[in-house]
DNA sequence: CCTGAACCTGAGCGGGCGCTTAGCGTCGAT
DNA sequence: ATCGACGCTAAGCGCCCGCTCAGGTTCAGG
């Protein structure tokens, strides 16, 4: 009778709708089947917590109320799992900042669009985003290999932004990687600090980024 | 014979001299004997390379060029290694700040002086810095306490500046808390991408650094 | 019913972990 | 010359890690 399970934990129990009543996208949606799903949630907790190298594959198990050796059946190791966590987490950051880069408008509102949203991610999914942002390092060389191109590619569409405005006249900066870099370190480093009983909500850290990144780009508006 | 080992690894060697050729302070010279500050530098270079949790005990003393068993001597648990690391890295973190804080001259010279010299102390000294300020759960309660205390100090040192610049209406800055946040967020997270042989000097960083922060806090020079 | 496939568990292997202990060599002080 | 203090090592203890494997349960198709 352990059918029960994959009702018990609700929050990620609705088996194919990809939004919740708020209209967010629900993460983790496409990880099938919903034992793989549960295994992964309870990785990102865990290892949003503790750090991929102080969390045990038996920690991740009894989360996820199974048994440790159930965690084999559907990842080979306790890499797979951080891989996996890393690329779907990169694949959403490199489309949230897409989606800005490629909408239309100026620089100015691309980049505000761009910035308001990734941090939003960074903050709402800050679980994830830590997991995602901080825990390169435990990966393999082929799997960090790949998660770094993803990585450039994110850098890549931010500078494309500021480069836009600044061939437009609307933003003056000297140093166009530089501050590529330091936007893109900005935002990131919100999954650190974020803290969910902190007097902050998302929104309002996206768009206290937003104009503060406005500034930096030396827009005046 | 062993006495020739404290001379082996040159770059520490010098036994009571607390500055370099270049007149940078040389960093850990408080710890004493010899031996502890051995071990001590190991430990940071192995924590800043795997981290805390993937580092082992025989890694840090096959580093400093002992036995596993001799890291006990000088240090009661491996989380001491650590504590006592982050100690004296939020020391000068703190140090830093606080001397630009107090210093002479407007608002926007001192909050300059301070992001680029802490800016700076993160990209030289990246490899403690990356320690210091990354594996600070790896803590238990107590010594993590200790820590954030000195964080708060931090934050507090350069909350100051930019209530002044606001008091003199030097800057504009809507969000004062908020503000002085992703500034510290910003400097801080050069400790995890500043990399050596990339193409920016810490100096380089830390003047781009002082000019962005300038611009987020709505100086106009 | 029977069967094969899918999924999961209990038990446990080999190994490396943090840390301890007994004892050795080298000192300065007597 | 002797001795305790100090700094260190070789050996290893007990634990828990990532991971495996034989076997049990469930379920759809025939």
């Amino acid at each position: 009778m352990v059918f029960t399970l994959s009702v018990e934990k609700g929050r990620t129990a609705m088996s194919t709708a990809q939004e919740t009543p708020g209209g967010e996208m629900q993460p983790w949606a496409e990880v099938t089947p919903d034992a793989a799903r549960r295994l992964l949630i309870a990785a990102v907790e865990a290892f949003a917590e503790r750090g991929y190298h102080a969390t045990t594959t038996r920690d991740i198990a009894g989360r996820a109320g199974m048994s440790p050796a159930a965690l084999y059946i559907h990842y080979k190791t306790k890499e797979e799992l951080l891989h996996r966590i890393s690329r779907i987490g990169h694949d959403k950051a490199l489309d949230i900042v897409r989606t800005a880069a490629d909408a239309g408008g100026t620089p100015a509102e691309r980049l505000s669009d761009a910035v308001r949203s990734f941090v939003r991610w960074h903050a709402g999914q800050h679980t994830t985003a830590r997991v995602v942002q901080y825990e390169l390092e435990a990966l393999g060389p082929e799997a960090r290999a790949e998660i770094i191109a993803l990585r450039r590619q994110v850098d890549a569409e931010v500078r494309r932004i500021i480069q836009d405005g600044v061939a437009t006249g609307e933003f003056d900066v000297p140093d166009v990687p530089g501050t590529t870099l330091a936007v893109l370190s900005l935002c990131i480093d919100v999954a650190r600090w974020f803290n969910v009983d902190g007097p902050r909500t998302p929104d309002e850290v996206g768009a206290l980024y937003a104009d503060l990144v406005r500034r930096m780009v030396g827009f005046k508006g």
